[in-house]
DNA sequence: CCGACGCCCTGGGAGC
DNA sequence: TGCTCCCAGGGCGTCG
């Protein structure tokens, strides 16, 4: 699933391969994930070039010459990939923009959860951007982070995953985080110590970079833009590891269900 | 403010 | 081999 590392990885990626090349149409077999229509973004874009690409929390912005701008998001099973014209059809490809230089951009997506949503100008961006918390590798201090912390009691793993209070971690790098800090994710947020929360936000930088470093975690669905997978996953530490040994004590690891997700810690090393 | 739950959706695994 | 059933899960909405 795409989280800060993959979406990171895509926009990346995206920034030197799409970059400067003009908008020649837009295509989709799930008008659903267009919003606020095809037609709409239809109008809005074609003709125009790709001036730059960003990305804040899991959403990357796709900023056009005429200043209109799409926002992507990937959800659990989002693809961005970037193609020739020619090149055989994607899995679940789902919206097709028509790029210069014989080029695709192919949106692909099993689950159908992700959008293509497109924007008037910076203002609505910045409107919807503002609703997120800190970027955890630009802007999240630890005085910050330590304040987020304090201002809550629900369960420490709910409050790194939850976007408002700090953008982009998901599932994967919540559980690896927790484990090199060894903290029990059900433990309440407001009661762990200092020691506690500087050591989770130095793993949760750590895991976030590694993240980066080996592009991104692939279980079955992310790839990057160019439809390689990532590399991280052959690093994970406890996500997908339940009833495999600890690494760090050789305890066993467990999976519970935490808000509805699925959650993997040792119970010997995470207090 | 909080937690619980349903919904969106479909591939893939389990069970028979 | 093939059928049916059910689950995963990011984000959002609803309910109590």
């Amino acid at each position: 699933m795409p989280e800060l590392p993959e979406v990171e990885t895509i926009r990346r990626d995206l920034a030197k391969l799409i970059v400067g090349r003009k908008v020649l149409g837009i295509e989709t077999n799930s008008p659903k994930q267009v919003q606020p229509s095809l037609e709409m973004v239809k109008k809005a874009i074609t003709g125009t070039t790709i001036k730059k690409v960003q990305r804040r929390a899991k959403i990357i912005q796709i900023f056009f010459s005429n200043g209109k701008i799409i926002i992507v998001h990937l959800k659990l099973t989002g693809r961005l990939l970037v193609r020739k014209k020619e090149d055989k059809i994607d899995d679940w490809q789902h919206i097709m923009l028509s790029l210069s230089g014989d080029k695709e951009l192919r949106f692909a997506d099993s689950r159908k959860f992700g959008w293509f949503r497109l924007l008037k100008d910076e203002k609505e961006l910045q409107k919807i951007l503002k609703e997120f918390g800190p970027e955890p590798l630009d802007g999240l201090t630890l005085p910050v982070f330590q304040k987020i912390l304090s201002s809550t009691s629900r369960p420490v793993k709910i409050v790194l995953m939850d976007q408002q209070r700090i953008s982009g971690v998901g599932n994967i790098y919540a559980n690896e985080a927790l484990f090199l800090a060894k903290i029990d994710p059900r433990r309440p947020a407001k009661k762990m110590t200092k020691q506690a929360g500087e050591k989770l936000y130095q793993a949760l930088e750590k895991v976030l970079r590694a993240g980066i470093k080996y592009r991104g975690a692939s279980d079955q669905y992310y790839l990057d833009a160019l439809g390689h997978k990532g590399f991280y996953q052959e690093h994970f530490l406890v996500y997908g590891r339940q009833g495999k040994r600890c690494l760090a004590c050789s305890g066993t690891i467990k999976r519970i269900s935490l808000g509805g997700r699925g959650t993997f810690y040792c119970p010997q090393c995470q207090k």
